[in-house]
RNA sequence: GGAGAGGUGGCCGAGUGGUUGAUGGCUCCGGUCUUGAAAACCGGCAUACCCGCAAGGGUAUCGGGGGUUCGAAUCCCUCCCUCUCCGCCA
């Protein structure tokens, strides 16, 4: 189990060097001594592997001897005796492996070469801006104040049946999230050509480490209590971890599998609660709903041929800027810098949308192109047709949007000077004809 | 939770300690035949790693892990998953 393929890393050490220089990560820290490691375990495979050859001939002569009725005691003792040092040099061989193992698990992806090099967000490329930007004639108010106003959210509520970073929706707020998520599966069931998929909301840890957010974001995740803990390396099937996103268990769906060529790419839609413990972001976004703990999203996830992966992540990207244009959201599309851009992405798109209330631009949506190093850890092949040899698939996805955002910039983007909030039209049949959301009766 | 059955290569399915990485069938690939196709026939077809310029050789893998043994797909332990029955439950 690796991120980075063996082979390509030991022929492209000073590529791979470069590119994690490109992400402003020390190589020396993340590789170490490759060579020398790489070296002493192939020595330490080789030997083992040797004695393991002449432990199999003298089995074999074993059984030649007996079967010719003649004696083999003398033999078998001599196999016995060759058993310590073998067992040795396998443990050895297993400790170098595992050095190796762990070393390539933490290789981030390579990024493509027309991601711009930048240590972080600064460097990030505005590639296209979309607006119909509202133009008030009063001051708009950030979508906490407008929330509580209309009495559709209440945090303090939240905090007190579950704590900080979680919502609570009443009546229209309810309603205008699950509008949301009917409106976008919608457009990307019957428009853009995704198959909808309800996956479960935990996975295991092997499912984890195939994305990628094990072994080195566990910290970033809820895990349930289990009778086996987690440890870096061991990966389980029976273990529950709730999902930080759909990409872990919809990308997983054909972990370990061999899929049919003719049905690339398959282009996946499935909505699921998110979960994300924040850890390290205390004090960061604390007013309002922009970063919780939990959080919904209609995901977009795609399998295809290596060579139209690019394409496949612009009509991605295009398909989740679709839902924003579709409710007149203004955004701009950010080309992450390599400092940026997430561990196993080869390149991502950013979605930012316009948020009146606070003045400024916010991450809707993230669409990467993983390439084959999803597919690698996940062992997510196909067949291409003419060659015999499976190949990895790539992988893709995109959040098509996440709902708690989109919520938030309808308020802000939707206010009205007197505090209620239109309903954009795209969302009026979804909400049974509503096209006001004003203050909640009783409230 | 209790009782039982089972997990073998892309798929189906043999195999219960000794040239079994694994019979056979299907799919797939190449070829013969055909105007073309089908059928038939012939041949090929797992993956990873190690050594080697290569040819080739070696090691490991029969759900995962551990054990017994000179030797394990085959025996033992354990975990996971699937199926049947019972109990409990949204």
């Amino acid at each position: 189990m690796r991120m980075l393929d063996l082979n390509f890393v030991r022929a492209n050490l000073e590529l791979v060097r470069n590119k994690l220089r490109g992400r402003g990560q020390d190589p020396a820290v993340l590789l170490g001594d490759f060579e020398a490691l790489d070296q002493r375990r192939r020595d330490r495979i080789t030997e083992g592997e040797q004695l393991k050859a002449q432990r199999n001939k003298l089995s074999e002569e074993v059984a030649r001897l007996k079967k010719s009725g003649q004696y083999a005691g003398a033999v078998m003792d001599r196999t016995r005796t060759l058993r310590a040092r073998t067992e040795e040099l396998e443990a050895a061989a297993a400790e170098s492996e595992e050095q190796m193992r762990a070393i390539l698990t933490r290789i981030p992806n390579l990024t493509r070469d027309e991601v711009p090099v930048g240590i972080d967000e600064r460097a990030n490329v505005e590639v296209k801006r979309w607006s119909t930007a509202p133009e008030f004639d009063f001051q708009p108010k950030p979508h906490w104040e407008l929330g509580e106003h209309l009495g559709i959210l209440d945090l303090e509520r939240a905090a007190k049946i579950a704590g900080a970073r979680f919502a609570v929706y009443w009546g229209d707020g309810a309603k205008l999230e699950r509008a949301l998520i009917s409106f976008m599966l919608d457009v990307h069931t019957r428009e853009h050509g995704y198959t909808e998929v309800l996956p479960p909301f935990m996975v295991n840890s092997k499912s984890l480490f195939g994305t990628g957010q094990l072994p080195k974001f566990a910290d970033d995740l809820f895990r349930c209590v289990d009778a086996e803990g987690f440890e870096p390396g061991k990966y389980r099937d029976s273990d529950h971890w709730l999902i930080p996103t759909a990409e872990v268990p919809v990308t997983n769906l054909y972990r370990e599998e061999i899929l049919d060529e003719a049905k690339l790419p398959i282009s996946l839609a499935a909505y699921t609660p998110c979960f994300r413990s924040e850890a390290g972001s205390y004090g960061k976004d604390v007013r309002g709903i922009i970063r919780q703990h939990q959080f919904q999203k209609v995901e977009l996830v795609k399998f295809t041929r290596p060579e139209e992966s690019e394409a496949e992540h612009e009509k991605l990207t295009r398909n989740a800027e679709a839902i924003l244009e579709r409710l007149g959201l203004p955004y701009r599309r950010m080309l992450l810098c390599t400092g940026d851009t997430g561990f196993s992405s080869a390149k991502t798109f950013d979605l930012e949308v316009w948020l009146p209330g606070q003045g400024l631009y916010r991450e809707i949506s993230s669409c990467s192109n993983f390439e084959a190093f999803q597919a690698r850890r996940a062992n997510i092949r196909y067949k291409p047709k003419g060659q015999g040899k499976t190949t990895l698939v790539h992988t893709l996805n995109g959040s098509g949007l996440a709902v708690g955002r989109t919520w938030l910039a309808i308020l802000e983007n939707y206010q009205q000077a007197d505090g209620t909030v239109r309903v954009p039209e795209a969302l009026v049949s979804y909400m049974g004809g509503q096209r006001t959301i004003a203050p909640r009766q009783g409230a």
